[in-house]
DNA sequence: TTTAATCCATACTAATTTGATATAGATTAA
DNA sequence: TTAATCTATATCAAATTAGTATGGATTAAA
């Protein structure tokens, strides 16, 4: 139950390009440095969003990437099960005998209940909505604000610069 | 996100000793075996249990372990936390930099939420519930009903044997 | 045709976790 | 005396996780 790295990077790598795709295409050499990724492991941490038909792309010179879908209509619920995809293959395993089979299937029964409310938690919230709710994080610190926006006009956050 | 064993066998365990403590205390030696698990890996899943106050047990000749409390009492996230806290530490270490941060720190209150809401489910299910839906099992599975229950009277499941 | 980008496959390493067995005794109470 | 719990490690194998590295093939704008 604790959040690993790959996904906490997954979902930093969808963040990001939601939040800077409004000119077009995004550049995974940009993506690396903003979120401090090597380009090679950002390669294979995009790779499943792209089988997976969240992001897409194009190739060749001023290439880049972007969502295929709208931020507002991509879940955290959606981007967490594209691992778990990659992971389960076959879990129909007998784990038990005897009557302790019995209970295991209970004990799962109640786990996969469990499994499901979590998801459906985490189905609430959008790319929108944390795209959204960093802005308001960064226009709280004063300090980050005048340091990332020193080219943005006075008062409003339009584009984050790299660090 | 998945099921390791070792919450499978303590669940097992809890719910072996609530099946079988109607006598008074329960033996490890018995539990290993019906369990299938070697006594010294059982000595190893049941201490924690000790620790958190679930299990008491009785020293000496014609010792054994029992419930702490009553198996209504005793729900599925409380035996699932005691492993959890056997890792957790010291977690509070600073994941990223920059604006990232900002992003980590919404995706771990999210990720927190629906952990909450994942155990939230799991605190509705006792080891009373899964003692008596166990036994349901049993009971619609006659060929099991008949082989180890072979000493008990003939309606009525009291006492499951070892296999 | 050069160049900047995506795309692909896979190999390797290091650290950690998981699942389990084994060793060797100390303590307790019938 | 004996049957049980208790304690502390040590060891091991397999799997997972987090990343780096190698070495290119393909595409399309300039």
């Amino acid at each position: 139950m604790k959040l690993v790295t790959q996904v906490r990077y997954g979902i930093r790598i969808l963040l990001d390009l939601a939040m800077h795709q409004s000119n077009g295409v995004v550049q995974m050499r940009d993506i690396a440095n903003r979120q401090n990724i090597s380009l090679k492991y950002l390669e294979q941490l995009i790779r499943p969003f792209k089988q997976a038909g969240f992001v897409k792309s194009k190739r060749g010179r001023n290439g880049g990437h972007s969502l295929s879908r709208a931020p507002e209509t991509i879940t955290l619920a959606q981007i967490i099960k594209v691992f778990e995809k990659e992971q389960s293959s076959k879990e129909a395993k007998q784990l038990s005998e005897g009557y302790s089979q019995y209970q295991d299937a209970l004990i799962t029964q109640a786990w996969n209940e469990a499994k499901q409310a979590f998801y459906d938690r985490l189905e609430k919230v959008t790319l929108a909505n944390l795209s959204i709710d960093t802005t308001k994080m960064l226009w709280q610190d004063s300090d980050i604000i005048i340091r990332i926006h020193s080219r943005g006009e006075a008062g409003k956050p339009d584009q984050i610069q790299d660090r």
